[in-house]
DNA sequence: CATCAGGGCCCTG
DNA sequence: CAGGGCCCTGAT
């Protein structure tokens, strides 16, 4: 196994061992890449997750319990095995186990559905000029809905070192440090319960700022709505899921587009584009920056509908695995704001 | 040194 | 619907 890259924001921390509870191997169906679906180049790293050559580990809430997870992978192979970890004092009920890995397939894009989408691919100019694996490229986050909405708040409005520096404070202060039986260490979030009666006055001490207020609204709006996450996915149309989550305090477009496509997993759902996402799509797509919000939109949805948003995505993270590679166009850098 | 916009959102008018 | 305020950081 290659280097592994990882932040631990305080490798002398105590620790919470993690035992091996439940194994399963399975086959994505066609077209799939484990790679390119597992490793997300534009994503900031942090501290809940670890990822290393054909190897992703995280730890994640699932029905109110945390659980590490590690996922194996040969590149260019549709076969995965996923290993499912609990605290070794934890008394959680191993008959979910099986229930809790379903639950981390469908976070990590693994039972989408892409029938229609390579004939797409094949016939579209910019799409097939992409690296070919990248059509198996998969909304994926593992982590739960509420996890999910603590990373959205802490990338609002400012620089990818601060927003490095939040999530780290967020674990180090109220999460929890596993070790998995390798001895790799991952960070698991504080849940809803353990976040909701901490104080703002705490959360700005700790340079949150004003999300502070957004965290502790978030945490007692889980804590006040227990099925929360569970309406969300039983709910049919997508642009009604993303008006509910609108709803939310904290909530925008711009974090409720990505808690649509990531996790929710809406293939077609692209209606809002940020202010730096603009002048990159713009970028690459046209070579200028002519084209207004709207128009990019609509030229995209024209073309890719529906499945839209995933070849938006296929297009943004290409990018970001060329830059990976020290192989990125030299206008990319100044665009992110690192 | 001071000023200001920004990977966003909320609130007010 | 437009625009100000917000924790900060980095650019000017």
């Amino acid at each position: 196994m290659g280097t592994m890259i990882t932040t631990d924001p305080d490798p002398h921390a105590p620790t919470t061992p993690l035992i091996d509870v439940y194994s399963k191997h399975v086959t994505v169906d066609p077209p799939f890449d484990a790679e390119a679906t597992l490793n997300k180049p534009s994503h900031f790293p942090s501290p809940i997750e670890v990822r290393g050559t054909g190897t992703y580990q995280f730890v994640t809430e699932v029905a109110g319990q945390n659980y590490g997870c590690i996922i194996d992978y040969l590149d260019g192979s549709n076969d995965v095995d996923i290993t499912l970890y609990r605290p070794k004092s934890s008394s959680a009920d191993d008959q979910n186990h099986p229930r809790v890995l379903d639950e981390i397939q469908r976070r990590l894009g693994f039972t989408v559905g892409l029938d229609g989408y390579e004939a797409i691919w094949e016939q579209d100019t910019i799409l097939s000029d992409l690296p070919r694996r990248m059509v198996g490229a998969r909304p994926s986050s593992p982590f739960s809905l509420f996890e999910f909405l603590i990373i959205c708040t802490v990338l609002q409005n400012t620089v990818v070192r601060r927003t490095v520096q939040m999530m780290n404070t967020l674990a180090l202060e109220f999460g929890t440090r596993y070790t998995f039986p390798s001895g790799q260490a991952i960070w698991g979030l504080g849940r809803p319960d353990q976040l909701a009666d901490i104080g703002e006055a705490r959360l700005r001490e700790l340079k949150l700022g004003y999300r502070a207020k957004t965290v502790t609204r978030l945490a007692r709006h889980f804590l006040d709505n227990p099925t929360l996450t569970d309406d969300l996915l039983t709910q049919g149309n997508p642009s009604d899921t993303v008006q509910a989550l609108k709803e939310i305090y904290g909530v925008g477009p711009a974090s409720a587009g990505y808690i649509s496509f990531e996790w929710l997993k809406c293939l077609d759902q692209f209606d809002h584009v940020s202010p730096w996402e603009h002048k990159i799509l713009t970028k690459v797509l046209f070579d200028s920056q002519e084209a207004t919000p709207p128009e990019l939109i609509r030229f995209c949805q024209k073309r890719w509908s529906p499945f839209t948003m995933l070849a938006v995505h296929a297009v943004f993270e290409s990018l970001f695995w060329r830059r990976e590679r020290g192989d990125g166009p030299e206008w990319l850098d100044p665009l992110i704001r690192l």
